[in-house]
DNA sequence: AACACGTGGAG
DNA sequence: TCTCCAAGTGT
């Protein structure tokens, strides 16, 4: 309710005042379709699988078709693992579906297509980690668990530690502190939500929005002056030309194409280095994203294959 | 611990 | 154009 700090008491460097943040996320809050009330925890669960690492407006229009499509773990278990390969798109990392697809199997076949609720038991599962455990545990279960993503590690570096940038993630160091941060059981459901809110619309990597901040006039970082990062910066890989792109081209021509496809309609999708080429397709097959048929062709795994044959 | 793993929008 | 980076996970 009312704010129990004195009026007259000076802001301390360093501390978040929950009902600041509160009051901001009141207006500021985004309208996300998976934060509505009728949102089941497995429909939470994809929409991790879906913005880890991917952006929010990526990941806006593919969900609720999804959640349509295959609304429970069971439904997307029975789907072939190129329907949701197709289905996944362009949201990138497509290791990501097929570890959703096998999370879902695992959930419908060993816990009665319920999905876990405590952090331990969902960590164990295909594609959850740290975060995602503790995400779906927070959001889905209301459980006052420490929820730390790339927005939460930011804000807590700048406002608690006034560091322009995050150290290297440290799993224990950065849940204890936002442990020590978190309110009531009550309330640390929506304290996880406010925080990765503000680290992704205001207190962003880029160009903080530090006027537009309700923790501006704690926030350890401001109040020092907003002084630059010191971590040296890591030469960039650039993206072009790396086994990455290969194996996206390649995936490109599988999703693209309903029936299997020959070798040689692989090959054109990049031919600038064939050694490279055969290491990408090596890769997949390695990791069960692309399936070589007994005549030589390749498809999406699971993918129907009554197709060319038939047309003979 | 460091690195691989997609994609595309923003500045 | 080119760099940065977006709700991470697995090895």
């Amino acid at each position: 309710m009312g704010d129990i700090v004195p009026a007259n008491r000076a802001p301390r460097p360093g501390g978040i005042e929950i009902n600041d943040l509160f009051n901001w996320f009141t207006f500021a809050e985004r309208d996300l379709p998976w934060r509505a009330g009728d949102v089941t925890p497995w429909q939470i669960v994809v929409s991790e699988f879906m913005l880890q690492q991917t952006p929010v407006t990526r990941v806006l229009p593919v969900w609720p078709e999804w959640i349509a499509r295959w609304p429970t773990p069971s439904a997307t278990a029975a789907a072939s693992q190129a329907d949701v390969l197709r289905a996944w798109g362009k949201l990138g990392y497509p290791r990501r579906a097929k570890r959703l697809h096998e999370c879902a199997a695992v959930i419908a076949r060993e816990f009665a297509d319920t999905v876990p609720d405590d952090v331990d038991t969902l960590e164990q599962l295909p594609g959850i980690g740290s975060y995602t455990a503790r995400a779906v545990a927070c959001f889905a279960y209301r459980k006052p668990v420490p929820v730390v993503d790339t927005n939460v590690r930011r804000v807590v570096a700048r406002a608690v530690h006034g560091q322009a940038e995050p150290g290297n993630p440290s799993a224990k160091r950065d849940h204890a502190d936002v442990a020590a941060l978190l309110p009531g059981p009550d309330q640390a459901a929506r304290f996880s939500a406010a925080l990765m809110e503000l680290g992704a619309i205001v207190c962003t990597a880029r160009a903080p929005r530090c006027e537009a901040c309700p923790l501006q006039h704690t926030c350890r970082w401001r109040l020092d002056g907003s002084p630059p990062s010191t971590a040296p910066k890591r030469p960039t890989q650039r993206y072009a030309g790396t086994d990455r792109q290969v194996r996206g081209r390649l995936l490109d021509v599988l999703r693209d194409n309903p029936v299997a496809v020959t070798r040689a309609d692989l090959d054109v999708a990049w031919t600038v280095d064939v050694i490279q080429r055969e290491r990408a397709l090596a890769s997949l097959l390695q990791d069960g994203l692309v399936e070589e048929l007994a005549d030589g062709r390749y498809s999406l795994p699971g993918q129907d294959r009554n197709d060319s044959t038939a047309s003979r």
